[in-house]
DNA sequence: GCCGAAGTTGACGTTTACGTAAACTGGTGA
DNA sequence: TCACCAGTTTACGTAAACGTCAACTTCGGC
């Protein structure tokens, strides 16, 4: 199937991805994308696209048998692909997309999504620090082993 | 089986080299060891040492159906968990492992043993680069977040 | 002679994010 | 009409490092 257009729905959710408009202007004033038309875009595989469907990550609605993408959907598979690239896992972002489907004025969700982001942002600063452990662990290893690589006459 | 001994004295795991250098620092008194004695002494459980005999990493001879590890067995689960706490996989650290069996001297287990080490720096290092990319990008969400609460008089 | 603790093996479960294969439908160009 | 391509669904496979369970055996104690 081709691609087709039509019909404007608003975005619901708010524009807090930087780097994953690979083109904005490819999919400027586009309204309807194929599976193929999103993949493409955010280089990554349809499989995966139906993947994120079956978790409840994205429902784009039929024609026949094809999916048909909305802005709307391609909004939120951008949310989905910037909360993978900062480490959440498919069911946290699914959560925080459930929260914004509610609506409240969308306050709630951005009081929600600022403490996810702050306790994310601690997680990964620990991460960060067992890392900078594990590099100091392995050089210290690491010149040892140097060491003895001398003492060796090698 | 019920006991051996007491172990009451604790070895660094981290203790990188001593745990490479099997025979050579004196730790204290015992040679054998249960496997219960080794899980307390390390924090590990008992079906993890089996794993990581199944995983051929370790081999403890028997006493009857009972395993007996030796002070070298020992050292080499030290060198495991090191291996571990500086990510890399148990595979990896089977391969060094088996290395370190050929002796040849060590000359050549110490120079590859090197070259593992300065890998694992390089890919710790690159994991450490997107880590802070990924903070920055949510530091940059979490302010926007905040502006859009802002605006909204929260 | 029985109980329970500790040991054993073997097999299956867990988690995450998809990949891959099989089998089928539907539309299109030559 | 045929051959393809693109799309679909269902379901099983993968990797890592164990945890958990079931079903024993063995040993020491009382």
């Amino acid at each position: 199937m081709r691609h087709t257009n039509q019909t404007k729905f608003h975005d619901e959710i708010p524009d807090l991805v930087a780097g994953f408009d690979s083109d904005a202007s490819a999919s400027a004033g586009q309204e309807q994308f194929t599976i193929r038309d999103l993949a493409r875009e955010f280089g990554v595989t349809a499989r995966t696209l139906r993947f994120y469907e079956e978790k409840e990550l994205i429902a784009p609605r039929r024609a026949g048998q094809d999916r048909l993408y909305s802005r709307r959907d391609r909004a939120r598979l951008k949310y989905v692909l910037m909360g993978k690239s900062v480490g959440f896992s498919l069911e946290e972002i699914r959560a925080m997309l459930d929260l914004y489907d509610l609506g409240d004025g969308q306050v709630t969700q951005l009081r929600v999504a600022h403490t996810r982001f702050r306790e994310q942002i601690d997680r990964l600063k620990r991460q960060r620090k067992e890392m900078d452990r594990a590099i100091a662990e392995l050089e210290r290893a690491r010149a040892t082993v140097a060491q003895m690589l001398a003492s060796r006459g090698a």
